[in-house]
Parts: structure tokens; C-alpha cells; sequence
DNA sequence: AAAGGTCTCAACCGCGTTCGT
DNA sequence: AACGAACGCGGTTGAGACCTT
């Protein structure tokens, strides 16, 4: 049921706030002297005016020799983003395995820089999953590019970088009446790759939109979503692979490797999709940016990290990172309330 | 240069779990 | 088995640093 502060027990007047260097130096010669543990009694036999969980937080959060100081490495970020992926905000999880960092830096890292970035980028801090009920592709797609009417929406603003693959799984879902909007998370998929109902459910009937699109714009050759909903549901591996901690899944495009990217847009599936799509894309609406890897971006990584000896990490290498992933980002101009 | 806004991160708070009696 | 103390964790806060106008 939980427990009051230890310190209001004892009615003593325990100071708070900031921690003087008298106050360090205090506890690092208690703790070199006797140990740490029983953070109770160390405080009053440290000489020192605090409670055992201000003493505990001081020593493990600053004081420890093995804290490593300066900012995260790419390899670092790379690893919090994917372990937060299985693991949720299980951040003294999370800090076991980064040596040197603390669970309470490591979420502060998160809240203060990733998540702001990813939610940024429209993908979910919380599923990492692409945020698509922000913008409902079905309606901007259908009322951008169906319509013979003046479009609704200045499509090309939105200059979206869609891994042809996600885009037609997305479609599928979302032509399944957006029964499930989001891909599968670490919550929906049990340890044994069971897919969520609404998920199984994505019928080859319910995949509408996009062949829909070409048929109304005269691409001519249509595709269908059908291959990718069928090879997710005989082959969730393919899309996500159980977590190695934990059972559970673990969200998997291209290489088997969460959130390393393989070169981008390199689509598996072996079909002329991809290129008919493109062409589609480009032909018709002047997207070849969509489906190029833009010059800005760093060279792709693999699953071995190949940013050697980074000593920071970049948002733009977050953000490569995750557009290596997702292939889609949210323009700053874009007024993203609107379909809130 | 100054004011206001935003960001960062050390520290606090409260709760659940574990441990000892 | 029951209870209370101690511990550890995750969420939150707020002071100071930094940035923008």
C-alpha cells in the first residue's frame, strides 16, 4: 500500500534541494569507508542532515564512479530506442543494460529529447508505431487524389517518404474501418505471436484504398495488399519478431533488426509494386523525393551500428534512423491539430 | 541588453515490492 | 500468515541554464 517518505517518520527536519559539495564529499568517504546499504541509519552515522533516499538517489544517480558523464552516443540512443520498444518505460531496465547510465538519466534523455523527436516524426513514443490515425491516409489519399475536384488538401506539401510496404500494410488497415489503427505493439501481440483480432481479421476483401486510387487515376496496373496481409498473418516474424527479454514482440521492418535500417526503401517483396507504385507516384505527382533516400541523409545503418565512435548523437541521426524505419515524417507546416 | 519562453536534469514524491521479524 | 520497515522504481517538479525575440 505504500509508505510515507522515511524521513517524516522521524520528525526530524531533513534538508532537500541541491546537494553541497560538503554533502558529497560526506557521503563518498562514508561510502568508501563502509559500504553502501541500509540507507536508513547512513545518513545520521554520514553526519549528514538527509533522508536514506535523498543519501540512495545522491550516490546512484551522481556519485557513483562508474557513472558515465557527457552525451549519448548514437549506439546509446539506438539502444534505448529499441529496448523502450520491448521494454515500455522500464528505465532501471533499460539502464542495466548501458553501463554507466542511470535509470533516472536515461529517462529524463527520453522524455527531454526522443520522445519529442519521435512524436515530431509522427510515430508514438509509447507504441512506436507510426501515429497514422493523425492523418488519416485513406481520407487525405482518396480526397487529394480521387476527387476530380479542386483538391482539398495541397497533397504534395505533405511530401510523406512511405516504405511502399508499410504503406500498403496501412492501407489495409485502415480499409478495414480502422478497426485497429495502430500496427501491433508490445501490448497487443501475446508472447506467442498471437495477432490481435482486428489485425487477423484485415480481409482481402477489406483492402480497398489503394487499388482504388489507381484504378480512379488510370495507373493502369493495379496491386493489392492482399500479399502483405497474408505473409503477415502466416509469417508475423516477417513483420516483428519476439523479444529475446521478454517474449513479447518486438516491431521489425526490412532486416529483422528493429530500428536499424537497412538501405532505405529496399521492399523485400518481390514484385513489380514497388516500381509501378513509384512510377505511379512520381509520373503523377512529382514525388520521386518519396521514394529516394534525400541527400541529407547519413549513410544507412546496419545491425552492427556503423556510426564508429560517435561521441553525440544528431537529431538528424535519430531522425534518419527512424525514417530508415518508418519512411514517414510530418512537415513542419503541416497543421497537425486538424486531424486531432 | 533585457525580457520572456523553452529546455534540461537533479531531486523529490508516492506507490508497489521485497524483506525481516 | 501478518505486519511494518526498507528498498527501488517511475512520474513529476522546479531551479537554473540556455535560447529567442
Amino acid at each position: 500500500m505504500g509508505r510515507a517518505p522515511c524521513c517524516d517518520k522521524t520528525g526530524l527536519l531533513m534538508k532537500k534541494g541541491p546537494w553541497s559539495q560538503e554533502e558529497d564529499q560526506k557521503l563518498l568517504d562514508y561510502i568508501q569507508k563502509y559500504g553502501y546499504g541500509n540507507w536508513r541509519t547512513l545518513p545520521t552515522n554520514a553526519g549528514l542532515q538527509r533522508c536514506g533516499k535523498s543519501c540512495r538517489l545522491r550516490w546512484t544517480n551522481y556519485l557513483r564512479p562508474d557513472i558515465k558523464r557527457g552525451r549519448f552516443s548514437f549506439e546509446e540512443e539506438e539502444t534505448i530506442i529499441r529496448l523502450h520498444s520491448i521494454l515500455g518505460n522500464k528505465w532501471s531496465l533499460i539502464a542495466a543494460r548501458l553501463p554507466g547510465r542511470t535509470d533516472n538519466e536515461i529517462k529524463n534523455y527520453w522524455n527531454t529529447n526522443i520522445r519529442k523527436r519521435l512524436l515530431r516524426m509522427g510515430i508514438d513514443p509509447v507504441t512506436h508505431s507510426p501515429r497514422l490515425q493523425l492523418l488519416d491516409l485513406s481520407t487525405i489519399l482518396n480526397s487529394s487524389l480521387c476527387n476530380n475536384s479542386p483538391t482539398q488538401m495541397n497533397f504534395s506539401r505533405l511530401q510523406p517518404r512511405f516504405n511502399p510496404a508499410l504503406l500498403r500494410f496501412a492501407a489495409s488497415l485502415f480499409s478495414s474501418n480502422c478497426q485497429s489503427q495502430d500496427f501491433p505493439t508490445q501490448n497487443q501481440i501475446t508472447s506467442n505471436n498471437q495477432i490481435p483480432p482486428p489485425l487477423m481479421q484485415t480481409s482481402v476483401q477489406d483492402v480497398a484504398v489503394l487499388p482504388d486510387l489507381c484504378a480512379d487515376t488510370n495507373l493502369g496496373t493495379s496491386f493489392s495488399v492482399n500479399d502483405d496481409v497474408q505473409e503477415f498473418q502466416q509469417n508475423p516474424a516477417g513483420y516483428g519478431m519476439p523479444s529475446a527479454l521478454t517474449g513479447e514482440y518486438v516491431p521489425v521492418l526490412n532486416d529483422g533488426y528493429y530500428g536499424s535500417g537497412d538501405p532505405p526503401f529496399v521492399d523485400p517483396t518481390p514484385s513489380s509494386v514497388n516500381s509501378n507504385f513509384q512510377s505511379y507516384c512520381s509520373n503523377s505527382f512529382g514525388f520521386q523525393s518519396i521514394f529516394s533516400t534525400p541527400p541529407s541523409s547519413p549513410t544507412p545503418l546496419n545491425s552492427n551500428s556503423t556510426y564508429v565512435n560517435s561521441c553525440s548523437s544528431t537529431e538528424d541521426e535519430t531522425e534518419s534512423y527512424y525514417n530508415s524505419m518508418w519512411k514517414f515524417e510530418i512537415p513542419d507546416d503541416l497543421y497537425i491539430n486538424a486531424f486531432m
